[in-house]
DNA sequence: ATGACTAAACCTTTTAGA
């Protein structure tokens, strides 16, 4: 089973990219990010055609998230519990009847857009710490509900020097900051994974390139998208790439989607 | 050049992204 992410940055623009990508890759799930788009402009007939089920949940101009599955989820989430959110970030579902033994019930799938932070000590930054706080919090009683959990999407976070082409001129600066990296541990603290890192990878592997300065043909970027599975998931998963081929579109979004492979049946 | 490129809306300019 494969599951993925993508922050497309705009699906108005992207739809055809994410058509082609899934007839290339037919995953069992992929979330998107950056959606921008509000719920009556959702693209959900030709998605549907694509063989997807689909569950969305936007706004107009920013952010905006979705979750892609060939089989229907279950129990749909909207934003973090508890956390009251003007911004459309994050879409969770559940996938019924995976695993062989079934004991944890199915496969639970976060699909997360974190925010940028703009700057550290802006207004920006202080919104960022709140809601990764809130997610921490929700996601803690996710994993007692769902033991068999993935979060995955962009978060806006390169969690060590060896995420960030140039560790030097990014250090302390937005994605890069000790207090977001922090966080990011508590996340993985939670009984959670970073699937990436279970393998050996090539060096410099990045999730995103700055669409200036011919970032993506020097490779200069920064690994921020994610993809971190629970503990009970951890020996089932076989493999984990980003792909960097859209990237290469001649309309491309600046992130690459990232791909975690799964043992059905461990 | 607190810039560069892309996207969307407040659209010949600004805001945000990262």
């Amino acid at each position: 089973m494969q599951l993925a992410t993508w922050n497309v940055n705009s699906l108005a623009v992207r739809l055809p990219q994410v058509l082609e990508w899934l007839a290339a890759h037919p995953v069992d799930a992929l979330v998107l990010q950056e959606t921008k788009l509000t719920d009556d402009k959702f693209p959900r007939a030709e998605l549907e055609a694509a063989g997807y089920a689909v569950q969305w949940f936007g706004q107009k101009t920013y952010n905006g998230v979705a979750l892609l599955s060939r089989e229907p989820v279950q129990d749909v989430a909207k934003n973090i519990f508890g956390f009251a959110d003007e911004q459309a970030r994050v879409i969770a579902g559940t996938l019924g009847g995976w695993g062989a033994t079934g004991t944890a019930g199915g496969l639970r799938i976060i699909g997360a857009y974190f925010p940028n932070g703009q700057a550290p000590g802006s207004e920006k930054f202080a919104y960022k710490m709140q809601w990764m706080q809130a997610l921490r919090d929700w996601v803690r009683q996710e994993l007692i509900a769902h033991p068999r959990l993935v979060l995955m999407g962009d978060f806006n976070i390169a969690p060590e020097d060896r995420d960030v082409h140039d560790p030097v001129a990014w250090a302390g600066q937005i994605h890069c900051t000790d207090e977001e990296r922090e966080h990011f541990r508590q996340l993985v603290a939670l009984g959670l994974v970073d699937a990436f890192r279970l393998f050996e990878q090539p060096p410099k592997s990045w999730s995103w390139w700055d669409y200036r300065n011919l970032a993506f043909r020097k490779n200069q970027g920064l690994r921020i998208d994610h993809i971190l599975v629970s503990e009970a998931l951890k020996a089932s998963v076989t493999a984990c790439t980003i792909d960097k081929l859209p990237r290469k579109n001649e309309r491309p979004s600046d992130h690459a989607p990232v791909i975690v492979e799964l043992r059905t049946q461990p």
